[in-house]
DNA sequence: CACGAGACCTGTTCGC
DNA sequence: TGCGAACAGGTCTCGT
């Protein structure tokens, strides 16, 4: 489900509460359960419970697309995939239609990490650093220039819509916002990353910050059941729209698939040869 | 190194 | 209306 301002809007939330879903920082952790086995990365369910209970979570934020919980000794890293949720409230059954992981606060809180289709993970670990140098720099982030952004996409020769979905090329920018992006900037999906020029590079990276931005200022994208509360898919520019006219141009938006997903673009204002 | 295919999973929507 | 196919916000692994 979540790309990096869907996750944005769900680590704040947890940080902040959002309607009524309170914050879930400071509260004693009082018990877990682990509902499907797999959801749970590291370490085992028991582990896990004896590690959290007593404990409380101090902060949230994130990195990428992974949701960081800072427990002071330890740290709990989510990542919701394709269709994970995070619900927060008070109940005696476990929130959520596919509850899958919960933790129970002492206060009568509860926060569910529910997920359809079981692709979702979470870890406690004392040092997220293993999986976090993994991950690629910040598309937010002020240390990511123009510059440097343009040396990494010359450093490789991929499709620049598959290499913007590699989480080790950049961090938190998916299927949706991908294709967002490259529209703005007028880049064909197909179009090979080394032949990008700095000019290309710059106006790419702007318009990856631009449509992130939008999308964390509007809770993100709701386009089905899986993910609710966003407005961003009411600003699409071609994800989703084959068929319908793009908005600049007038000219058709068409799908096509690269790298096994559905991508979304127009033949005319990213009409650039794929080199 | 880059790419495609298959896995992992379930739910919804599409097409006939 | 019904039923199977296609499709879905992600990522990993394997073979070429």
């Amino acid at each position: 489900m979540p790309e990096l301002p869907e996750v944005e809007t769900i680590s704040r939330m947890m940080q902040f509460g959002a309607g009524d879903s309170p914050p879930v920082i400071g509260r004693l952790i009082s018990d877990t359960k682990v509902l499907w086995h797999k959801t749970l990365a590291q370490p085992s369910p028991q582990m896990f419970r004896k590690r959290l209970v007593g404990r409380s979570i101090k902060e949230v934020g994130r990195r990428g697309k992974y949701i960081v919980c800072d427990l002071t000794h330890s740290f709990m890293l989510m990542h919701l995939r394709m269709s994970g949720e995070i619900l927060v409230g008070e109940a005696a059954e476990p929130l959520g239609s596919h509850p899958r992981l919960v933790i129970y606060f002492e206060d009568g809180l509860q926060m569910s990490f529910s997920d359809a289709r079981k692709f979702g993970r979470v870890w406690l670990l004392d040092d997220p650093g293993s999986i976090f140098t993994k991950l690629g720099p910040e598309p937010l982030g002020d240390d990511l220039t123009p510059q440097e952004f343009s040396r990494r996409l010359v450093s490789k020769k991929r499709r620049i819509k598959t290499l913007l979905l590699d989480q080790a090329f950049l961090a938190g920018v998916g299927n949706i916002y991908a294709d967002e992006a490259l529209h703005l900037a007028k880049i064909h999906p197909l179009f090979s990353s080394h032949e990008l020029n700095p000019i290309q590079a710059e106006s790419l990276l702007l318009a990856i910050r631009e449509v992130l931005k939008k999308g964390i200022e509007t809770n993100g994208a709701s386009i089905d059941w899986v993910y609710r509360g966003g407005d961003y898919q009411n600003h699409f520019r071609v994800y989703g729209r084959v068929g319908e006219p793009c908005e600049v141009c007038g000219m058709t938006i068409e799908r096509i698939v690269v790298g096994q997903r559905g991508t979304y673009f127009c033949p005319h204002c990213q009409s650039n040869p794929p080199g």
